[in-house]
DNA sequence: ATGCATCCTGTAGTCACTACAGGAGCAAGT
DNA sequence: ACTTGCTCCTGTAGTGACTACAGGATGCAT
């Protein structure tokens, strides 16, 4: 049983995401002190830990509190697993091909503003047209 | 002067936005009719169309409000245009090698699960250990 | 006169945190 | 016993950039 700064170390979610998590209801209500301060069991910081794992995939709180859920069933859970995966990784796919359209048009922009001209490229692409 | 469901199509800005730009002093007050509704010249709709685009590459409210203003100013602007511009290129670049390593674990991920093991190997991976 | 589209203001919700304010508890040193 | 400094508590508000209503007024064509 480890206070909560402890348990933030350990699983590197912030103490104040662990009392966001808490207060959403994302993770069950951790136990107390006679003090009223919040104690961890290993359990309970691993948990922390596998929703880390998810959020740092880039998956929403939802899925990664579905993906627990299915860790924490029996068994026969792989085939939803894999489909949230799925999903997720064609909506990162999805994001990245956006991101490299967007580094290319940014890039060129910017890359006309090296040639110092006299009115300035980049705005007038913005622009278009004269306010 | 054209009213706000016009100038939303002509700019490609919704209309919950324009006016939530409005509020913000992202831009300035537009002109009212008689009647008290907004009515917008093609410079406001340019305006509109220029915050528009900044947006499309990425760049945040404030960038684009600077830029805006860059923009209407007589000239000289075109170093810091150039500076904005490098700055967020450089941003959207770290994000895209960030989006890259997390496509190519999220992609493993999901590859192994295609394998059609016993224990769900992503789920293995997440946990590291067992809650 | 009727109907429907468009417009108005104002407020609350989204996502996933993050940042206080104001106070209480705990552990170590003096 | 007392002080110092760290950790912890609750509760609320702020972030960015919108989005989504509710409840009502206006404009225009039939």
């Amino acid at each position: 049983m480890v206070a909560i700064g402890e348990a933030s170390r350990l699983s590197g979610v912030s103490i104040e995401t662990i009392r966001y998590y808490e207060r959403e209801g994302i993770i069950s209500k951790a136990g107390r002190t006679a003090a009223g301060r919040r104690a961890y069991t290993n359990a309970e910081i691993s948990e922390l830990r596998f929703i880390k794992r998810c959020r740092d995939l880039g998956f929403s709180i939802s899925d990664a509190v579905a993906l627990r859920n299915l860790a924490k069933k029996p068994s026969g859970a792989c085939e939803t697993v894999e489909n949230l995966g799925r999903k997720h990784l064609s909506d990162v796919q999805a994001k990245l091909a956006e991101l490299e359209q967007l580094e290319s048009a940014l890039s060129e922009l910017v890359a006309n503003c090296a040639k110092g001209q006299r009115d300035c490229p980049m705005l007038n692409s913005l622009m278009g047209q004269r306010f």
